[in-house]
DNA sequence: CCGAATCCTAAGCGATACTG
DNA sequence: CAGTATCGCTTAGGATTCGG
């Protein structure tokens, strides 16, 4: 064993780092996805809101990553498909085998497991309650 | 199969997402380590610099988060000896399992899969150089 | 020897508006 | 439908200095 035993790992933390990430591999691992259905299976599961700035991105990077795929069809309106890699499929279940972890890790942390929801974005719950009157 | 199948993992990503965290834990999956001891194996085995504020504030986090204990020997001058918790121990041996996929994909995609070194550290090293002459 | 305090920069994320 | 472009806020990480 070399003292870089565990480059690999995080190599593998850096493509997976990004608040979006891991819930896209997941659900691409059971389906394939449209573009704007993904974005909107990402806000339903997550009950908060991503925007289409942030979802592109992670995709991007995902691809670049050697992750997903996508298929355009040259169609008018356009229809793009996203889908994992093989090496992203390997990935996904991995992901889902940690997910036993993370919920004991959060139990005896008594850690709040659902998605945070930054100071920004209650501000921006003030506003709208403040505009509605 | 709930909707959220996902987010353990989500909350184990985040509690090992930084940028040395998975390093001290697979460091000291393999034995504990005093303060300094970690500061300079982390510095070796990676190849650049970890200031004592950045790892003081992960190891700070590990803590907290259930993944590393400390332990204080109330001596002059200080000793403080750190080591994994039981649920900590389980994590490094998921870690190391993941390096075979991490080297893998680094593989494919032709990443370097050494530590990065940002700007700013490039920016020191053209300033030592200058600084010889 | 083991940190805490301060200051700084770069990157990530989000809201919103616009386009082929 | 599937994205870009722009802007601003927040956070992570690093250099450096000080303290018990």
């Amino acid at each position: 064993m070399t003292n870089n035993f565990h480059m690999g790992t995080n190599y593998l933390l850096k493509v997976i780092t990004g608040k979006w990430k891991v819930s896209i591999i997941c659900a691409l691992g059971l389906k394939d996805y449209r573009y704007l259905e993904l974005l909107k299976y990402e806000n339903d599961v997550n009950h908060t809101k991503i925007s289409k700035k942030v979802l592109t991105e992670q995709l991007n990077q995902l691809e670049e990553d050697g992750i997903v795929t996508k298929k355009s069809y040259g169609t008018i309106p356009p229809k793009v498909v996203y889908s994992l890699t093989p090496i992203g499929q390997e990935l996904s279940k991995h992901l889902i085998n940690l997910n036993f972890l993370g919920e004991n890790l959060a139990q005896v942390n008594q850690a709040n497991i659902s998605f945070d929801i930054n100071a920004q974005q209650v501000k921006n719950l003030h506003k709208e309650e403040q505009d509605k009157n």
